[in-house]
DNA sequence: ATTGGCACTCGGGTAAGGGGAGTGCCAATG
DNA sequence: CATTGGCACTCCCCTTACCCGAGTGCCAAT
């Protein structure tokens, strides 16, 4: 009862400050909450709330603050999923549904996403170890020049370009081909490099080399430190907050280029919506932000992450009701596939 | 003679606003370029320009700062391009060597742009109407999808799934695969449309519509509005340069997001750099920044642009250096293949 | 044309002051 | 014992006033 109330303050605190950005003050709480009780209660509710590390003061007469751990605990014990409007939904499928191939399915999540939060948004592009191989081309560019084309069962393309040690002839070439073709299609890319050594070791001689450069490459494609492919956007967005990090967003700004970095965000996505509070981020420049993320995938295998990155003061009911939908309709978008 | 030393007051208020960011007096001047005159004169010189409108004044009693018009000038007729140290054309090279494929090529490039000039920088795809046909795949995915792939004399791969309107089979789409590859390698994309319309006239009335279909997404796919692709890098500099555009960096972030916005902006690039400043700008949320941008290719037919965004007080000479000199690179990678 | 001198302008930094929102504490109350 | 009205107190922050100094424009002299 007495516990009740005191998280009723604290979401309070956080639902206001959330929506004006300015510390909250016992008198805004009584007029904008209807508790029952005065202003002189909250007070000391707040006194506990503050001394258990839930809020904080900026200024020794100023409002309350809500610090990350009172976030966390707004968004584990308070915070209920807010359900999307069905406009949304449907502006959601919309968008998505006219995606002519995987990029743009990917270039329009993150557009979208970041639309609908208002935030900075991720979207990683499913990841190849957990694919299989749908397909996989060699076409020859000159002689001695070979390009190499991956299409994985995710609808993701790799290509790479091989300069060959040797000559090679057309007909050997679709050999190959024919034989990359018969080893690999509908293995797992993370079992490429099993399947196709043998190949190497049962070339002739003089082509030895060249297939060994060839399997290298589709090697190498496919390790997961490389292949991995994050899209970002409404950077915008972060300029809207400008003042919410602590000194500046050039340092946020630059984290968010760095591949590795967001790696590292979306790099531990289950299937359930994660949220990472400012200091409880991994990484340094962030820890002024929080992250909503999940995982998407086929049925119950996770192939990659979708999220947000923001202020630690964001709504974070919608953007869990965000992410959540748009990780939902990517799963869906790759089932049909 | 007079003429002369009212450019070279131009070149100096230029110059040190452009590293100092703060308007410059004419004491200023006297003591950091040795004109040989006396501050007296310099005055009457800048109120000769201000009347010219090449500078202006924030406030009665400030310095000078450039105009447009003024920067415009100055890139005209007194700055020369700056060269480049032989160290930054050896970091140049090696960055861009290590490039696995295009997408590499594109990413590291928009990179390695944003690190030498502190700006954002654009990288733009080789245009596929540029290009000729190199290869064409069609993969069967299920009985009714189809997967286009389409690889580009340039190195661009372009890849489309197709909902068929009826079945097809592996023995027909192998079919299909081959006609298309017969009449469309070597053509330039450009060219699609007419080199492919026959294959669809010469199938047999039940496939006419499956053909028809595949032929449109590879029409689609090249057409002109919808194949250009542009990355975009270093936008945590901007943050840097907060406060000198005129309102906010938002707007200017918003802007950069915009495909269409980019397009425009690389739209009319020539093999020569091209210098945008502030208010000739088309895009409004960017005038006031400049854009220093160029074109790249092949020989001398121009596939793509390549360019910075800044603000208008940037270094003109080693901006335009640092595009042209990556401009070149890529022309050269572009060349190998 | 160039220059030294000089009065003038005005931006921006610093200091002082007051209003107000918010707090903590206390005594009273059911 | 939780709750409440009252009250003194604390600072933040906005406004005002002020001065300093960099920079200018103009003028008379060379």
């Amino acid at each position: 009862m007495l516990e009740d109330r005191r998280l009723a303050v604290l979401r309070a605190i956080v639902e206001d400050y959330v929506s004006t950005r300015e510390p909250v003050g016992s008198k805004a709480i009584v007029e904008r909450h209807a508790l029952g009780v005065s202003s002189a209660t909250i007070r000391n509710d707040m006194a506990f709330l503050e001394e258990e590390g839930y809020i904080a003061q900026p200024h020794t007469s100023a409002g309350r603050i809500p610090t990350d751990f009172g976030y966390r605990a707004f968004v584990d014990r308070l915070s209920g999923v807010k359900p999307l409007s069905s406009a949304e939904r449907r502006a959601i499928s919309d968008f998505l549904a006219g995606a002519v191939d995987l990029d743009d399915v990917m270039a329009r999540s993150v557009r979208l996403l970041a639309q609908l939060t208002r935030q900075v948004a991720l979207v990683q592009y499913p990841s190849l170890v957990q694919s299989t191989v749908l397909h996989i081309e060699l076409v020859r560019l000159s002689e001695s020049r070979l390009l190499l084309v991956l299409i994985a069962d995710t609808g993701r393309v790799e290509q790479r370009s091989i300069d060959l040690p040797a000559a090679m002839t057309e007909d050997e070439a679709t050999s190959l081909r024919a034989r990359l073709v018969a080893s690999a299609i509908g293995e797992r890319c993370s079992d490429l490099g099993d399947q196709l050594t043998p190949l190497v070791d049962a070339a002739t001689p003089e082509l030895r080399p060249a297939v060994a450069a060839v399997v290298a490459s589709l090697i190498e494609a496919t390790a997961d430190t490389v292949e991995q492919r994050i899209v970002l956007g409404g950077t915008a967005n972060l300029a809207r907050y400008r003042d919410s990090f602590s000194i500046s967003l050039e340092p946020v700004l630059e984290a968010l280029e760095e591949q590795v970095v967001l790696l590292r965000l979306l790099g531990e996505v289950s299937g359930e919506v994660t949220v990472r509070i400012g200091h409880e981020n991994p990484v340094e420049d962030l820890q002024g932000t929080s992250l909503v993320a999940t995982g998407y995938g086929r049925g119950d295998s996770v192939v990659a992450g979708v999220g947000v990155v923001g202020p630690t003061h964001m709504d974070y009911p919608g953007t869990m009701a965000s992410v959540r939908a748009v990780a939902q309709y990517l799963s869906q978008i790759l089932d049909e596939n």
